[in-house]
DNA sequence: TTGCAAATATGCAGTCGCTGCAATAATATT
DNA sequence: AATATTATTGCAGCGACTGCATATTTGCAA
């Protein structure tokens, strides 16, 4: 991405961590895909990928983060704030929000993302984890407009917006993931809002 | 396939399993709220219970079924369900979604549905359940309102309200989480959705 | 009352995700 | 080259959960 003040060469260690951990997470999705997530043990993707089952661990604090990974391992919140943040000041709320999704979403959306998204939905537990993470979103959301706009009578309203904001965005990659040719996500985030404000 | 459809008159084997069922949900709830639930082991609770652990897994698949117990043991969404089809056609489907939830919840709150409540929030995997809960039940008044409003042009807008109407109830549970002084959760969903209303 | 089938309880061994600990190997720093 | 850091690994162990085989209890009928 950007280069730091002073540009330190990266040591082998750094670049090895990096490598392993990028083979860890592409086996591990493969796998998933191909056997399922259940089905797919946590010593065998490590065996794939060439290290200990413990060693894993180093790399990965829980089977599940190896989805994570593909999502922007949970820098997408973070994302959002600060686009929330930085973006002007529109007259409409929701509208920010939009842009601000639309903005942030091109770099946390890969080929493999899609894929990913696919398997979180393949299983109960790592649903509610999905679902978990929109409500987050939310907050987060909501945060982030109580900010811009500081009048607590406004709050009420701002809520609603996060809510509605979310549910946009949730109902976007629903379809998405039902439609068999794939569309890039901004594509559909921008239908969904427009049928969302279609309806206010 | 059964002869009488009036209350057959328990059998022994019957009561024994209902006293079991509620004697685990009972200890386990206390266990949970006096050690906290990730520190309550299964066997623990068992052994309080006066059972194998083994025979646990007889009574409850998992572990969090203990709490699933006191939030109604999933008949709750059935039962929204029901309300909202039996409901009286109003001319505002948000209404609708209240008065049909003011009607169910009665029935499904009790002093250890509300402690069971906080223990739902306490951990990261209970709170991504719950949190899944919530959607589900989105799923579920969505439905049930397209059943009793069938224009399909109408069916962004019933989206929208069954997002409003559960995030509004959700809004009552958390702010009745948040109160020391506990009223009975149907309080906080008039409040909630009248502050709803007032910002439509 | 007895006999038998169905339901229930239990122990045991095992899987899987995950953790702590301690030893060892690889890399970085001086 | 010596030393400090960090990575890798094996091992032992925990806790939720399952399958299987066995024993016990209960329901029902001859």
């Amino acid at each position: 991405m950007e280069n730091a003040p002073i540009a330190k060469a990266e040591g082998l260690r750094e670049r090895k961590r990096r490598e392993t951990l990028r083979r860890i997470a592409e086996i591990g999705l493969r796998m998933f895909v191909e056997r399922g997530y259940e089905a797919t043990t946590l010593e065998a993707v490590a065996a794939a990928a060439g290290i200990s089952a413990r060693t894993f661990f180093h790399y990965f604090k829980t089977k599940d983060e190896i989805l994570q990974f593909w999502q922007g391992g949970g820098g997408f919140l973070e994302a959002v704030r600060a686009a929330l943040r930085r973006g002007s000041t529109r007259p409409r709320a929701l509208r920010a929000v939009r842009d601000g999704l639309l903005e942030v979403l091109p770099r946390f959306t890969t080929e493999n993302s899609v894929v990913a998204d696919r398997i979180w939905y393949s299983t109960e537990s790592l649903r509610a984890q999905k679902q978990a993470f929109f409500i987050e979103l939310e907050q987060t959301v909501f945060a982030a407009l109580c900010e811009r706009w500081p009048r607590k009578d406004r709050r009420p309203g701002l809520r609603m917006t996060a809510m509605l904001a979310v549910g946009a965005f949730r109902l976007a990659i629903e379809a998405r993931r039902h439609d068999r040719r794939t569309r890039p996500l901004t594509e559909y985030v921008r239908e969904s809002f427009a049928v969302l404000e279609a309806q206010l």
